[in-house]
DNA sequence: ATTTAAAAGTGATAAATATCATATTTTGCA
DNA sequence: TGCAAAATATGATATTTATCACTTTTAAAT
Protein backbone atom coordinates (compact mmCIF):
# COMPACT_ATOMS: atom_id res chain seq x y z
CA UNK A 1 0.00 0.00 0.00
CA UNK A 2 1.02 3.58 -0.67
CA UNK A 3 1.60 5.61 2.09
CA UNK A 4 2.24 9.00 0.19
CA UNK A 5 -0.81 11.67 0.97
CA UNK A 6 0.65 13.07 -2.22
CA UNK A 7 -0.37 10.53 -4.58
CA UNK A 8 -3.46 9.44 -2.24
CA UNK A 9 -6.59 8.93 -3.97
CA UNK A 10 -8.78 9.16 -0.63
CA UNK A 11 -7.29 12.80 -0.12
CA UNK A 12 -10.12 13.97 -3.14
CA UNK A 13 -12.97 12.85 -1.28
CA UNK A 14 -12.69 14.70 2.35
CA UNK A 15 -11.46 18.34 3.15
CA UNK A 16 -7.97 17.50 2.63
CA UNK A 17 -8.48 18.31 -0.92
CA UNK A 18 -7.56 22.03 -0.28
CA UNK A 19 -4.39 21.01 0.84
CA UNK A 20 -1.48 21.70 -1.88
CA UNK A 21 1.94 20.40 -2.33
CA UNK A 22 3.94 21.70 0.00
CA UNK A 23 1.49 20.97 2.78
CA UNK A 24 1.16 17.83 1.74
CA UNK A 25 4.57 16.82 2.11
CA UNK A 26 4.45 17.99 5.93
CA UNK A 27 1.15 15.60 6.41
CA UNK A 28 2.69 12.70 4.92
CA UNK A 29 6.03 12.71 7.25
CA UNK A 30 3.63 12.84 10.17
CA UNK A 31 1.03 10.45 9.62
CA UNK A 32 0.78 6.92 10.11
CA UNK A 33 -1.28 4.02 9.15
CA UNK A 34 -2.67 1.13 11.01
CA UNK A 35 -4.90 -1.59 10.17
CA UNK A 36 -7.83 -3.09 11.75
CA UNK A 37 -10.41 -5.15 12.19
CA UNK A 38 -13.70 -5.64 12.09
CA UNK A 39 -15.29 -4.71 15.42
CA UNK A 40 -12.00 -3.29 16.65
CA UNK A 41 -12.69 0.54 18.54
CA UNK A 42 -10.63 3.32 16.62
CA UNK A 43 -11.09 5.04 19.54
CA UNK A 44 -13.89 5.93 22.27
CA UNK A 45 -15.90 8.42 23.59
CA UNK A 46 -14.32 10.42 26.28
CA UNK A 47 -11.48 10.07 24.70
CA UNK A 48 -8.46 12.76 24.51
CA UNK A 49 -7.60 12.48 20.67
CA UNK A 50 -3.90 13.35 19.54
CA UNK A 51 -5.04 13.63 15.75
CA UNK A 52 -7.25 12.78 12.98
CA UNK A 53 -8.09 10.04 11.44
CA UNK A 54 -8.91 9.41 7.49
CA UNK A 55 -10.17 5.98 6.14
CA UNK A 56 -8.30 4.69 3.12
CA UNK A 57 -10.68 1.77 2.70
CA UNK A 58 -13.34 0.29 4.76
CA UNK A 59 -16.39 1.06 6.95
CA UNK A 60 -17.42 2.69 10.31
CA UNK A 61 -19.99 2.47 12.56
CA UNK A 62 -19.68 6.54 14.83
CA UNK A 63 -21.82 5.42 17.98
CA UNK A 64 -23.31 7.35 21.50
CA UNK A 65 -23.93 5.03 24.82
CA UNK A 66 -27.19 5.45 26.01
CA UNK A 67 -27.59 6.24 29.93
CA UNK A 68 -29.90 2.91 29.33
CA UNK A 69 -26.46 0.91 28.33
CA UNK A 70 -27.71 0.98 25.15
CA UNK A 71 -25.31 1.83 22.15
CA UNK A 72 -26.77 4.33 19.28
CA UNK A 73 -25.20 4.46 15.99
CA UNK A 74 -25.50 8.29 15.20
CA UNK A 75 -23.67 8.03 11.67
CA UNK A 76 -22.38 5.56 9.60
CA UNK A 77 -18.50 6.70 7.41
CA UNK A 78 -16.81 4.89 4.62
CA UNK A 79 -13.56 5.20 2.76
CA UNK A 80 -12.11 8.54 2.54
CA UNK A 81 -13.78 10.73 5.44
CA UNK A 82 -12.59 11.71 8.09
CA UNK A 83 -12.65 11.30 11.34
CA UNK A 84 -12.09 13.10 15.24
CA UNK A 85 -11.88 16.37 13.67
CA UNK A 86 -14.82 17.40 15.51
CA UNK A 87 -12.90 16.64 18.80
CA UNK A 88 -9.49 18.35 17.51
CA UNK A 89 -10.99 21.91 16.12
CA UNK A 90 -13.17 22.34 19.23
CA UNK A 91 -10.29 20.76 21.10
CA UNK A 92 -12.09 18.59 23.34
CA UNK A 93 -12.74 15.02 24.25
CA UNK A 94 -14.35 12.71 21.43
CA UNK A 95 -18.20 12.47 22.29
CA UNK A 96 -18.50 9.30 19.86
CA UNK A 97 -17.47 6.03 19.92
CA UNK A 98 -15.76 4.68 16.40
CA UNK A 99 -15.73 1.07 15.28
CA UNK A 100 -14.71 -0.48 12.13
CA UNK A 101 -17.45 -2.46 10.59
CA UNK A 102 -15.02 -4.30 8.10
CA UNK A 103 -11.08 -4.62 8.13
CA UNK A 104 -9.68 -1.76 6.97
CA UNK A 105 -6.71 0.41 7.32
CA UNK A 106 -6.83 4.21 9.04
CA UNK A 107 -3.92 7.02 8.10
CA UNK A 108 -3.72 9.14 11.50
CA UNK A 109 -2.29 12.69 11.42
CA UNK A 110 -1.32 14.06 14.35
CA UNK A 111 -3.73 17.68 15.85
CA UNK A 112 -0.81 19.88 15.34
CA UNK A 113 -0.53 19.31 11.82
CA UNK A 114 -4.41 20.12 11.51
CA UNK A 115 -4.98 22.69 13.27
CA UNK A 116 -1.84 24.35 11.85
CA UNK A 117 -2.96 24.20 9.07
CA UNK A 118 -6.46 25.57 9.80
CA UNK A 119 -5.02 28.20 10.70
CA UNK A 120 -2.71 28.51 7.66
CA UNK A 121 -5.15 27.40 4.52
CA UNK A 122 -8.54 29.66 4.61
CA UNK A 123 -9.33 26.69 1.99
CA UNK A 124 -8.55 23.66 4.39
CA UNK A 125 -10.89 25.65 7.00
CA UNK A 126 -13.57 25.85 4.68
CA UNK A 127 -13.38 22.89 3.65
CA UNK A 128 -13.64 20.95 7.38
CA UNK A 129 -16.56 23.72 8.12
CA UNK A 130 -18.84 22.65 5.63
CA UNK A 131 -18.11 19.25 6.18
CA UNK A 132 -19.23 20.24 9.47
CA UNK A 133 -22.13 21.65 8.12
CA UNK A 134 -23.15 18.83 6.21
CA UNK A 135 -23.14 16.63 9.32
CA UNK A 136 -25.15 19.14 11.01
CA UNK A 137 -27.69 19.19 8.32
CA UNK A 138 -27.73 14.82 8.67
CA UNK A 139 -28.18 15.07 12.05
CA UNK A 140 -30.77 17.60 12.17
CA UNK A 141 -32.55 15.70 9.37
CA UNK A 142 -32.02 12.40 11.56
CA UNK A 143 -33.67 13.93 14.41
CA UNK A 144 -36.85 14.80 12.46
CA UNK A 145 -36.93 10.97 11.24
CA UNK A 146 -36.55 9.54 14.57
CA UNK A 147 -39.17 12.06 16.37
CA UNK A 148 -41.90 11.62 13.51
CA UNK A 149 -41.21 8.48 11.77
CA UNK A 150 -42.72 5.06 13.27
CA UNK A 151 -39.96 1.78 13.43
CA UNK A 152 -41.28 0.38 9.82
CA UNK A 153 -40.83 4.28 8.42
CA UNK A 154 -37.38 4.60 9.90
CA UNK A 155 -36.44 1.25 8.83
CA UNK A 156 -37.12 1.83 4.94
CA UNK A 157 -35.79 4.94 4.91
CA UNK A 158 -32.40 3.08 6.32
CA UNK A 159 -32.54 0.29 4.23
CA UNK A 160 -33.00 3.09 1.12
CA UNK A 161 -29.78 5.26 2.86
CA UNK A 162 -27.35 1.68 3.48
CA UNK A 163 -27.62 1.12 -0.29
CA UNK A 164 -27.40 4.88 -1.13
CA UNK A 165 -24.15 5.20 0.52
CA UNK A 166 -22.89 1.95 0.55
CA UNK A 167 -23.47 0.87 -2.98
CA UNK A 168 -24.52 -2.90 -4.14
CA UNK A 169 -22.13 -5.61 -5.12
CA UNK A 170 -22.25 -7.66 -8.16
CA UNK A 171 -25.39 -9.63 -7.15
CA UNK A 172 -27.34 -6.58 -6.01
CA UNK A 173 -26.81 -6.86 -2.42
CA UNK A 174 -25.85 -3.77 -0.20
CA UNK A 175 -22.53 -3.68 0.35
CA UNK A 176 -22.22 -3.68 3.91
CA UNK A 177 -22.42 -6.39 6.64
CA UNK A 178 -24.50 -4.99 9.67
CA UNK A 179 -26.02 -7.57 12.49
CA UNK A 180 -30.04 -7.17 12.92
CA UNK A 181 -28.66 -5.62 16.30
CA UNK A 182 -26.45 -2.64 14.32
CA UNK A 183 -29.46 -2.20 12.54
CA UNK A 184 -32.02 -1.86 15.65
CA UNK A 185 -28.99 0.31 17.18
CA UNK A 186 -29.33 2.71 14.15
CA UNK A 187 -33.09 2.99 13.38
CA UNK A 188 -33.85 3.41 17.40
CA UNK A 189 -35.78 0.29 18.37
CA UNK A 190 -35.43 -3.24 19.50
CA UNK A 191 -33.61 -5.97 17.45
CA UNK A 192 -37.15 -8.49 17.48
CA UNK A 193 -38.53 -5.18 16.10
CA UNK A 194 -36.37 -5.34 13.47
CA UNK A 195 -36.01 -9.16 12.90
CA UNK A 196 -40.00 -9.10 12.38
CA UNK A 197 -39.89 -5.72 10.09
CA UNK A 198 -37.20 -6.93 7.89
CA UNK A 199 -39.43 -10.58 7.50
CA UNK A 200 -42.59 -8.68 6.45
CA UNK A 201 -40.73 -6.61 3.63
CA UNK A 202 -38.87 -9.67 2.48
CA UNK A 203 -42.76 -11.22 2.73
CA UNK A 204 -44.32 -8.42 1.38
CA UNK A 205 -41.75 -8.21 -1.75
CA UNK A 206 -39.51 -5.33 -1.17
CA UNK A 207 -36.36 -6.88 -0.27
CA UNK A 208 -34.61 -10.41 -0.82
CA UNK A 209 -32.48 -11.37 2.64
CA UNK A 210 -29.40 -13.91 2.44
CA UNK A 211 -27.57 -13.99 5.54
CA UNK A 212 -26.60 -10.87 6.38
CA UNK A 213 -26.67 -9.34 2.84
CA UNK A 214 -30.37 -7.35 2.08
CA UNK A 215 -31.15 -6.81 -1.62
CA UNK A 216 -33.87 -3.92 -2.36
CA UNK A 217 -36.56 -5.41 -4.78
CA UNK A 218 -38.89 -2.39 -5.01
CA UNK A 219 -37.31 0.67 -4.30
CA UNK A 220 -40.26 2.46 -5.31
CA UNK A 221 -42.55 1.01 -2.46
CA UNK A 222 -39.65 1.32 -0.19
CA UNK A 223 -39.28 5.34 -0.87
CA UNK A 224 -43.33 5.27 -0.38
CA UNK A 225 -43.28 3.54 3.14
CA UNK A 226 -40.66 6.46 4.06
CA UNK A 227 -43.10 9.16 3.87
CA UNK A 228 -45.88 6.83 5.81
CA UNK A 229 -47.98 5.33 2.35
CA UNK B 1 -32.06 50.62 20.79
CA UNK B 2 -28.00 51.25 20.31
CA UNK B 3 -28.03 49.91 17.14
CA UNK B 4 -23.61 50.34 17.37
CA UNK B 5 -22.11 47.00 17.08
CA UNK B 6 -19.13 48.15 18.86
CA UNK B 7 -21.05 48.95 22.03
CA UNK B 8 -23.15 45.52 21.53
CA UNK B 9 -23.08 43.50 25.13
CA UNK B 10 -24.94 40.60 22.72
CA UNK B 11 -21.73 40.43 20.77
CA UNK B 12 -19.81 38.76 23.75
CA UNK B 13 -22.13 35.98 23.18
CA UNK B 14 -21.08 34.60 19.87
CA UNK B 15 -18.84 34.03 17.35
CA UNK B 16 -18.52 37.78 16.68
CA UNK B 17 -16.56 38.25 19.67
CA UNK B 18 -13.52 37.68 18.43
CA UNK B 19 -13.88 40.47 15.92
CA UNK B 20 -11.65 43.57 16.18
CA UNK B 21 -12.58 47.57 15.87
CA UNK B 22 -11.81 47.79 12.26
CA UNK B 23 -13.93 45.40 11.24
CA UNK B 24 -16.79 45.39 13.50
CA UNK B 25 -17.07 48.93 12.50
CA UNK B 26 -17.91 47.63 8.63
CA UNK B 27 -19.78 45.48 9.84
CA UNK B 28 -21.84 48.28 11.84
CA UNK B 29 -22.19 49.97 9.13
CA UNK B 30 -23.90 46.93 6.73
CA UNK B 31 -26.21 45.59 9.41
CA UNK B 32 -29.49 46.28 9.84
CA UNK B 33 -31.74 45.89 12.74
CA UNK B 34 -35.71 44.43 12.68
CA UNK B 35 -38.27 43.70 15.15
CA UNK B 36 -40.27 40.43 14.99
CA UNK B 37 -43.49 39.66 16.63
CA UNK B 38 -43.98 36.44 18.24
CA UNK B 39 -44.78 33.41 15.39
CA UNK B 40 -43.05 35.66 12.50
CA UNK B 41 -40.84 33.86 10.80
CA UNK B 42 -37.46 35.04 9.93
CA UNK B 43 -36.54 32.52 7.04
CA UNK B 44 -37.98 29.10 6.14
CA UNK B 45 -37.00 25.99 5.10
CA UNK B 46 -35.67 26.57 0.74
CA UNK B 47 -34.77 30.10 1.20
CA UNK B 48 -31.51 31.15 -0.06
CA UNK B 49 -29.94 33.96 2.84
CA UNK B 50 -28.60 36.62 2.12
CA UNK B 51 -26.77 37.07 5.16
CA UNK B 52 -26.95 35.54 9.03
CA UNK B 53 -28.59 36.62 11.60
CA UNK B 54 -27.99 37.92 15.25
CA UNK B 55 -31.00 37.61 18.17
CA UNK B 56 -30.44 40.67 20.32
CA UNK B 57 -33.16 39.89 22.14
CA UNK B 58 -36.03 36.86 22.58
CA UNK B 59 -35.96 33.61 21.21
CA UNK B 60 -36.84 31.57 19.00
CA UNK B 61 -37.25 27.54 16.93
CA UNK B 62 -35.92 26.08 14.74
CA UNK B 63 -37.86 23.59 12.91
CA UNK B 64 -37.99 21.25 10.03
CA UNK B 65 -40.99 19.85 8.13
CA UNK B 66 -41.39 16.36 8.15
CA UNK B 67 -43.08 14.49 5.06
CA UNK B 68 -46.09 13.12 6.94
CA UNK B 69 -47.12 17.52 6.84
CA UNK B 70 -45.68 17.91 11.22
CA UNK B 71 -43.25 20.39 12.09
CA UNK B 72 -40.00 18.74 14.16
CA UNK B 73 -38.69 21.63 16.43
CA UNK B 74 -35.03 20.67 16.02
CA UNK B 75 -33.46 23.44 18.39
CA UNK B 76 -33.97 26.24 20.22
CA UNK B 77 -31.73 29.79 20.05
CA UNK B 78 -31.88 32.91 22.14
CA UNK B 79 -30.53 36.02 22.71
CA UNK B 80 -26.61 36.46 21.51
CA UNK B 81 -27.30 33.23 19.17
CA UNK B 82 -26.64 33.68 15.28
CA UNK B 83 -28.56 31.72 12.99
CA UNK B 84 -28.28 31.07 9.47
CA UNK B 85 -24.19 30.85 9.27
CA UNK B 86 -24.72 27.31 8.51
CA UNK B 87 -26.49 28.41 4.97
CA UNK B 88 -24.21 30.92 4.33
CA UNK B 89 -20.80 29.39 4.80
CA UNK B 90 -22.17 25.99 2.63
CA UNK B 91 -23.63 28.19 0.68
CA UNK B 92 -26.77 26.46 0.55
CA UNK B 93 -30.04 27.20 0.26
CA UNK B 94 -31.66 27.14 4.54
CA UNK B 95 -32.48 23.39 5.53
CA UNK B 96 -34.46 25.14 8.82
CA UNK B 97 -37.25 27.63 9.25
CA UNK B 98 -36.51 30.63 12.00
CA UNK B 99 -39.96 31.00 14.11
CA UNK B 100 -39.56 34.08 16.85
CA UNK B 101 -41.06 32.43 19.83
CA UNK B 102 -41.61 36.05 20.96
CA UNK B 103 -41.67 39.74 20.12
CA UNK B 104 -37.76 40.62 19.36
CA UNK B 105 -35.07 42.34 17.33
CA UNK B 106 -32.46 41.01 14.92
CA UNK B 107 -29.55 41.91 13.55
CA UNK B 108 -29.07 41.64 9.70
CA UNK B 109 -25.80 40.98 8.38
CA UNK B 110 -24.92 40.46 4.76
CA UNK B 111 -23.91 37.48 3.17
CA UNK B 112 -20.50 38.99 1.85
CA UNK B 113 -19.52 40.76 5.70
CA UNK B 114 -19.78 37.32 6.95
CA UNK B 115 -17.51 35.61 4.13
CA UNK B 116 -15.21 38.44 4.03
CA UNK B 117 -14.44 38.09 7.79
CA UNK B 118 -14.47 34.44 7.54
CA UNK B 119 -11.46 34.18 5.24
CA UNK B 120 -9.47 36.90 6.83
CA UNK B 121 -10.25 36.60 10.85
CA UNK B 122 -8.50 33.20 11.12
CA UNK B 123 -9.95 33.63 14.95
CA UNK B 124 -13.58 34.39 13.74
CA UNK B 125 -13.51 31.16 11.40
CA UNK B 126 -12.22 29.56 14.37
CA UNK B 127 -15.17 30.51 16.30
CA UNK B 128 -17.84 29.59 13.89
CA UNK B 129 -16.12 26.50 13.31
CA UNK B 130 -16.65 25.57 17.10
CA UNK B 131 -19.92 26.46 17.43
CA UNK B 132 -21.13 24.41 14.46
CA UNK B 133 -19.48 21.66 15.92
CA UNK B 134 -21.12 22.40 19.15
CA UNK B 135 -24.74 22.31 17.51
CA UNK B 136 -23.04 18.62 15.86
CA UNK B 137 -22.74 17.34 19.27
CA UNK B 138 -25.94 18.36 20.37
CA UNK B 139 -27.98 17.13 17.29
CA UNK B 140 -26.05 13.88 17.79
CA UNK B 141 -27.11 13.83 21.70
CA UNK B 142 -30.47 14.77 20.48
CA UNK B 143 -30.80 11.69 17.92
CA UNK B 144 -30.07 9.36 20.27
CA UNK B 145 -32.54 10.85 23.01
CA UNK B 146 -35.10 10.60 20.18
CA UNK B 147 -33.88 6.69 19.38
CA UNK B 148 -33.29 5.42 22.99
CA UNK B 149 -36.03 7.27 24.79
CA UNK B 150 -39.56 6.76 25.66
CA UNK B 151 -41.67 10.27 25.60
CA UNK B 152 -41.90 9.90 29.27
CA UNK B 153 -38.39 9.96 29.38
CA UNK B 154 -37.61 12.59 26.68
CA UNK B 155 -40.41 15.42 28.09
CA UNK B 156 -38.65 15.05 31.46
CA UNK B 157 -35.55 15.72 29.53
CA UNK B 158 -36.88 18.60 27.95
CA UNK B 159 -38.55 20.18 30.82
CA UNK B 160 -34.65 20.35 32.47
CA UNK B 161 -33.27 21.49 28.88
CA UNK B 162 -35.78 24.63 28.79
CA UNK B 163 -35.02 25.36 32.39
CA UNK B 164 -31.36 25.31 31.90
CA UNK B 165 -30.76 27.73 28.58
CA UNK B 166 -34.03 30.00 29.16
CA UNK B 167 -33.96 30.33 32.55
CA UNK B 168 -36.87 30.91 35.42
CA UNK B 169 -38.52 33.86 36.23
CA UNK B 170 -39.14 35.71 39.52
CA UNK B 171 -41.81 32.85 40.90
CA UNK B 172 -39.51 30.19 39.24
CA UNK B 173 -41.23 29.14 35.78
CA UNK B 174 -39.66 28.26 33.18
CA UNK B 175 -38.93 31.68 31.04
CA UNK B 176 -40.06 30.22 27.67
CA UNK B 177 -44.37 30.08 26.19
CA UNK B 178 -43.99 27.15 24.60
CA UNK B 179 -47.84 25.57 23.50
CA UNK B 180 -48.39 21.91 24.38
CA UNK B 181 -48.09 21.30 20.88
CA UNK B 182 -44.47 23.11 20.72
CA UNK B 183 -43.20 20.93 23.32
CA UNK B 184 -44.83 17.39 21.63
CA UNK B 185 -42.94 19.25 17.95
CA UNK B 186 -39.78 19.50 19.93
CA UNK B 187 -40.12 15.92 21.80
CA UNK B 188 -41.67 14.23 18.97
CA UNK B 189 -45.25 13.28 20.01
CA UNK B 190 -48.70 13.59 19.95
CA UNK B 191 -50.01 16.56 21.41
CA UNK B 192 -52.77 14.44 23.70
CA UNK B 193 -49.73 12.50 24.86
CA UNK B 194 -47.98 15.53 25.85
CA UNK B 195 -50.72 17.29 27.86
CA UNK B 196 -51.52 14.09 29.53
CA UNK B 197 -47.78 13.31 30.67
CA UNK B 198 -47.41 16.67 31.84
CA UNK B 199 -50.97 16.39 33.78
CA UNK B 200 -49.31 13.10 35.13
CA UNK B 201 -45.73 15.02 35.98
CA UNK B 202 -48.01 17.96 38.34
CA UNK B 203 -50.33 15.11 39.66
CA UNK B 204 -47.33 13.26 40.49
CA UNK B 205 -45.97 16.78 42.17
CA UNK B 206 -42.64 17.27 39.60
CA UNK B 207 -44.13 20.24 38.65
CA UNK B 208 -46.48 22.86 38.59
CA UNK B 209 -48.71 24.22 35.80
CA UNK B 210 -50.16 27.95 35.47
CA UNK B 211 -51.47 28.10 31.98
CA UNK B 212 -48.56 27.21 29.96
CA UNK B 213 -46.03 28.52 32.47
CA UNK B 214 -44.23 25.37 34.07
CA UNK B 215 -42.35 25.48 37.28
CA UNK B 216 -39.95 22.61 38.23
CA UNK B 217 -40.59 21.39 41.35
CA UNK B 218 -38.63 18.30 41.69
CA UNK B 219 -35.72 18.75 39.50
CA UNK B 220 -33.75 15.59 40.90
CA UNK B 221 -36.53 13.17 40.29
CA UNK B 222 -36.96 14.82 37.12
CA UNK B 223 -33.50 13.79 36.44
CA UNK B 224 -33.68 10.56 37.57
CA UNK B 225 -37.03 10.33 35.14
CA UNK B 226 -34.61 11.24 32.01
CA UNK B 227 -32.80 8.12 32.67
CA UNK B 228 -35.19 5.46 32.88
CA UNK B 229 -35.82 5.16 37.22
C1' DA C 1 -14.06 -30.84 12.45
C1' DT C 2 -16.20 -30.07 16.55
C1' DT C 3 -17.75 -27.35 20.00
C1' DT C 4 -19.49 -23.15 21.69
C1' DA C 5 -21.01 -18.68 21.67
C1' DA C 6 -23.39 -15.33 19.16
C1' DA C 7 -26.95 -14.09 16.14
C1' DA C 8 -31.36 -14.78 14.07
C1' DG C 9 -35.95 -16.03 14.44
C1' DT C 10 -40.67 -16.69 16.63
C1' DG C 11 -44.66 -16.57 19.72
C1' DA C 12 -47.12 -14.71 23.62
C1' DT C 13 -47.97 -10.92 26.19
C1' DA C 14 -47.50 -6.38 28.28
C1' DA C 15 -46.74 -1.65 27.90
C1' DA C 16 -46.50 2.60 25.47
C1' DT C 17 -48.35 5.65 22.36
C1' DA C 18 -51.43 7.34 18.65
C1' DT C 19 -55.81 8.36 17.13
C1' DC C 20 -60.45 9.88 17.29
C1' DA C 21 -64.22 12.04 19.38
C1' DT C 22 -65.77 15.51 22.11
C1' DA C 23 -65.95 18.82 25.97
C1' DT C 24 -64.03 22.81 28.15
C1' DT C 25 -61.12 26.70 28.62
C1' DT C 26 -58.27 30.39 26.99
C1' DT C 27 -56.88 33.82 23.77
C1' DG C 28 -56.86 37.11 20.11
C1' DC C 29 -59.17 40.41 18.03
C1' DA C 30 -63.19 42.93 15.59
C1' DT D 1 -66.51 43.26 25.51
C1' DG D 2 -68.07 39.52 23.35
C1' DC D 3 -67.30 36.07 19.86
C1' DA D 4 -64.81 32.84 17.12
C1' DA D 5 -60.91 30.28 16.80
C1' DA D 6 -57.32 28.07 18.95
C1' DA D 7 -55.55 25.56 22.67
C1' DT D 8 -56.19 22.45 26.46
C1' DA D 9 -58.19 18.52 28.45
C1' DT D 10 -60.06 13.83 28.87
C1' DG D 11 -62.00 9.25 27.72
C1' DA D 12 -62.26 5.24 24.76
C1' DT D 13 -60.00 2.52 21.70
C1' DA D 14 -56.71 0.90 18.22
C1' DT D 15 -52.12 0.34 16.96
C1' DT D 16 -47.43 0.04 17.57
C1' DT D 17 -43.59 -1.48 19.89
C1' DA D 18 -41.03 -3.66 23.76
C1' DT D 19 -40.14 -7.44 26.56
C1' DC D 20 -39.52 -12.12 27.82
C1' DA D 21 -38.85 -16.79 26.99
C1' DC D 22 -37.38 -19.97 24.00
C1' DT D 23 -35.65 -22.48 19.55
C1' DT D 24 -32.92 -22.71 15.57
C1' DT D 25 -29.23 -21.24 12.75
C1' DT D 26 -24.84 -19.29 11.84
C1' DA D 27 -20.19 -18.11 12.69
C1' DA D 28 -15.92 -18.32 15.30
C1' DA D 29 -12.34 -20.52 17.69
C1' DT D 30 -9.70 -24.29 19.10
Amino acid sequence: MDSNCEKCVIRDLNSLNSVMADDLKDISKSKSTVHVKRGEVIFSEGASLKGIYCLRNGKCKLTKLAPNGKEQIVRFIKKGELVGHRSVISNSVAHLTVTALEEMDVCFIPKQEVLELFRSNSDFSMEITKSLAEDLDEANASIANMAQKNVRERLAESLLFFERIFGTDNEGYISVTLTREEIANAIGTATESTIRLLSEFKKEGFITLAGKKIRLEDKVKLQHLTEGY
